[in-house]
DNA sequence: TCGGCAAATTGACTTTTGTCAGCCGTCATG
DNA sequence: CATGACGGCTGACAAAAGTCAATTTGCCGA
């Protein structure tokens, strides 16, 4: 809590220069050190999130698109980043996921986080804050895959670049048994982390794929033809691990049986849950996941915005005929 | 609350330059203007508030003599701007407190803003901030004086510089009949703004002194005179444009019934109340704001501070004998 | 006390950003 | 239809910020 001697020219130099608007020469000048030393300072205040700089994400709700979708689904706020135009069309999703996400945090808040290469390439290219007294906790059990984006890494990624308190969750994804699963889940500390689940303020997550490609299968939860079983069982996405049917609701099968995560009830307690979807293949889940409202606030492309509308307009028409 | 089709260029550059870290010439390449403009729209982008630059003021904050104080005077959390050794002494609290400001600011609140010098000059460094859903309201009746630093001014100052809704205040501070005043106060108008402060998120006052030089005297609101006689009766501090005495209480007085403004339990019902005090004169009257409980945040400079401790221990020496 | 080593700091150079006079298109006006 | 005023845009230059190899500082164990 307290500033570490160290880091004191750092606040001082931050201070100086962003507060008061002096020029690193005269920032320099005040602390008697070269004008290099400042500017690295101002580089690691930029780092740490003493210094914090935040762009409206405006431009991305402010579109017809958005708004429609809005209606058409009743969420509570859609972001939609542009056909990539511009240098790095992959990570424009992410990058505005990111400032979305800061803007949705508040201080003392509890976020829950999920896994999947989009949650981690989110946390990858957010910026730093300094929110102290921010906890963010693990919505599932872990993996012991060798991949970047396993729950673990993402969770403690996104609380690193908060400066806030990471809450892993120590047991396994899957096991192997449902007995077992089921004595895990009793265990108090287990039980005290799922019960938590449902008084965060915010959650962040994909919705994953069902197919050969889909993270739990990557990390070995579960196998490329298991998955094409659980397909033809009416599997239809993937929420903190688990498996939803098309209407969001968690699947009857072994497989979510022998899974430690958060349920669906837990997650549609927290009142802001921010859905990140990006590939082209993750139509059907995000459907899914709309359908069982475990979404209210969605960030997407322009491309997956379009077959959104397209596909509420169809049942609209279904509907009226 | 829609983007105006001109600012879309300017958020689209800022998004460009500060969330996908492009550089200018970069930024003026995507959207085919010069890079020229791409500096032009990023200051706006600044001053507009669709960037957002804010600086930690926990150096202030982490200080013994900051933690002694909020012991000694039971405060939520002071901050303490260092002596002047740098460029400008007389700028360091305003700035320090207007950067404490915003990060007291949440969306949607509700914010209650009294005047003076103090509060205008805050106002006047404030940076700028997109919080389109903030309402600030004026906490107290007007003054026809010529002052920058009138209440209506300050409200609405701090209301631009956070593009957030301004809520005037049309009555005089002060009339000439306490039987005027009082028909006033009931009038539906009045009377519903006035029951509307105890319902504000935070409020941002400083406590005037009572002398000559104060701000309700050079506003004609009271004469030196009449300002010695209230000193004679006990007068300690103004507090929006009213007379405390020494434990923070309304003084019994004929001006005090004569002015429109918020009283003092309104603002007790206020959970953030954000006082400011910069000069040495004022030590006396925030002893009364802060014996009346009219105080949760302060920020004061060293000076005052140690001023502060020397007489906390002194009384607390004087209960001890 | 003295090397030896890593981390912090700096001077000098390069790149990036800020600025402003002048230009160009637009629009209202006579 | 010419004119002039105005606002926004740009090119070219000046100022500021970023970078990095070289150097200094502080610290540890011998």
């Amino acid at each position: 809590m307290a500033i570490r001697p160290a880091d004191q020219i750092v606040h001082k130099a931050a201070w100086l220069y962003y507060a008061h608007g002096l020029r690193q020469d005269q920032v320099a000048q005040q602390l008697n050190i070269s004008r290099a030393s400042v500017a690295m300072y101002l580089r690691k205040a930029r780092e740490t999130g003493i210094v914090n700089i935040s762009t409206s994400t405006q431009l991305f709700t402010d579109d017809v698109m958005a708004r429609q979708i809005e209606d058409a689904f009743g969420l509570d706020a859609v972001w939609i980043a542009p056909h990539g135009d511009h240098v790095d069309p992959a990570a424009e999703v992410p990058v505005l996921a990111s400032g979305v996400f800061l803007e949705l945090v508040r201080k003392g808040d509890k976020i829950g986080v999920a896994w999947g290469q989009t949650v981690y390439a989110i946390a990858d290219v957010m910026s730093y804050a300094d929110l102290q007294d921010v906890t963010v906790v693990q919505l599932c059990g872990n993996l012991g895959a060798p991949f970047a984006y396993r729950p673990d890494q993402c969770t403690m990624e996104i609380a690193r670049r908060l400066n806030a308190k990471g809450l892993n969750f120590y047991a396994p994804l899957v096991l192997s048994t449902e007995a077992l699963a089921e004595q895990l889940r009793n265990e108090p500390v287990i039980r005290e982390q799922l019960a938590g689940i449902s008084d965060c303020d915010l959650a962040l997550y994909s919705i994953g794929t069902i197919d050969a490609d889909s993270h739990v299968v990557k990390c070995g939860a579960l196998t490329a033809s298991e998955m094409d079983a659980l397909r033809q069982e009416g599997a239809a996405g993937v929420v903190a691990g688990q498996i939803i049917d098309r209407d969001g609701a968690m699947l009857d099968c072994g497989y979510n049986r022998r899974c430690i995560s958060a349920d669906l009830d837990s997650l549609r307690a927290i009142p802001k849950r921010l859905v990140v979807v990006q590939e082209p293949n993750k139509f059907e889940p995000l459907l899914a996941g709309l359908a069982g409202g475990l979404c209210t606030h969605l960030v997407t492309n322009a491309a997956m915005a379009t077959r959104l509308l397209d596909h509420a307009k169809a049942s609209a028409r279904g509907k009226a005929s």
